[in-house]
DNA sequence: CGTATGATTGAGCCTACTCAACTATTGTGG
DNA sequence: CCACAATAGTTGAGTAGGCTCAATCATACG
């Protein structure tokens, strides 16, 4: 018996949560439509073009921004590895945020329109999808909770912390080392910080032992220090699949 | 052939976003469960509690937050008439923030279990629902953007805008003016302001001939500039349902 | 009428910002 | 292969906006 395409993007990322039955994995493999390579720099989408896709980042860095009127740049999220780009905007019928490559990489396309097939006919994979985007927006407002009120250290930890526990959902040999290739501008403007005091607190959390840099290399010295700072809670270890309609 | 009952809090939702067919309607009425009263400063739920029902609001206000190390409040989300509380809890099975009355009201009750049933039986309430966390999820971030990066009378700006345009989802008669029954600590927790700071700005606002105040009512008076002064973008005039199932 | 809660206003302070200079690193073309 | 330009990161000095603290006023409620 051949085993499916095992290198899917959806399959990969769906089966950290579920098990999948063949019917699904088919439906999976029916729907991706293409892979597409992207240059650091790249601009993919700009706000206001039309949603037709949705992404599943295979390799590489993005994030989303807006523009706010006096120029400056605010971040809405970074994606790396696994993760799936463009949940939110099934609402909309055009992109409210800039997709813009961090460094190179590959993106997996999915057309919007055809996810419907999902919902027409595994009710099981809906649920997952319906889960994965509640669970951004349980994330989305624990950043906002870290962003609004916490000092710039504390905003830093919850930052590095959410990356690396997003990053060890698909890599379970990642530890307490990862590469970062993000600016500081990219962080600071995720977190509500300039580049100059991400500089600054960085160099103030590397001397309080909380992490170590090496180049691009981020590593945390000492993570439970880091979860008291900022009050973590990994949204990404568990997800509530008893609930689930059977497949 | 008698009507079915027509003020199902779902329904009523509901219909304001698609045609519901038969069908869909059963089983809507099916799946609720009974109505819940509550009364001004009654804690409905606590962060950790587990997560059974999921909340319609039927009518008065409630707010969810979570607190701080410093024992501080964040308000992450505030409620009225017609709001869906509990989409994102789906994804986990206990509750991330805590939920408070800040007036009497009513809820309506649906079990979180038996909402599989809609992913089972009706691919385009099922489309519905997705849509509506997708939607929660681009105003939580634009929430961030404004609370993060602006000004504090631009934040504000921002919550009243949100807020009325909310409103007028359900009630097509709200013009300008709506009664605003939250404490300025409320306000401030939700865009990362303190009392002090919100009393100050709204004077300024009143000042500046962009609001008008009445007891517990606020009538915008240049809704325009309001706009421009937080870039704002209304996320509940329009719902893309065009590449939704058929029922 | 007294108490509790919420809103307003003033004074002073502190944190993260701006501005600016400088260093480090990366990439490109002659 | 090196020189130069462009981008990113670091560090210092001064500033300002929103915070804290505190007193007062307003309103609601038993």
């Amino acid at each position: 018996m051949p085993e499916p395409k095992a290198d899917s993007c959806l399959i990969t990322n769906f089966s950290h949560y579920l098990e999948l039955v063949e019917t699904d994995r088919q439906l999976l493999i029916f729907l991706e439509r293409s892979e597409r390579k992207f240059f650091a720099g790249e601009l993919i989408y700009a706000r206001g073009d039309r949603t037709v896709d949705l992404f599943v980042v295979k390799s590489g860095w993005l994030f989303a921004f807006t523009i706010l009127p006096d120029g400056r740049r605010h971040v809405v999220r970074v994606y790396t590895a696994g993760d799936i780009i463009g949940l939110p905007a099934f609402a909309y019928s055009h992109h409210a945020l800039h997709l813009e490559a961090s460094t190179a990489g590959i993106l997996c396309l999915f057309s919007k329109k055809a996810l419907n097939q999902v919902f027409e006919t595994s009710p099981r994979l809906t649920a997952l999808l319906f889960s994965l985007v509640a669970r951004e927006e349980v994330i989305l407002s624990e950043t906002l909770r870290a962003a609004i009120r916490m000092r710039p250290i504390a905003r830093l930890a919850y930052f590095l912390l959410d990356l690396i526990c997003r990053l060890r959902v698909t890599n379970s040999t990642m530890t307490t080392r990862f590469a970062l290739p993000l600016t500081q501008a990219v962080i600071g403007d995720t977190m509500g910080l300039t580049n100059v005091t991400v500089s600054r607190e960085l160099t103030a959390m590397e001397s309080e032992g909380l992490i170590e840099r090496f180049m691009d290399d981020i590593v945390l010295r000492d993570e439970m220090r880091m979860r008291e700072l900022c009050d973590y809670t990994d949204r990404y270890a568990t997800l509530d699949v008893s609930w689930f309609p059977r497949s």
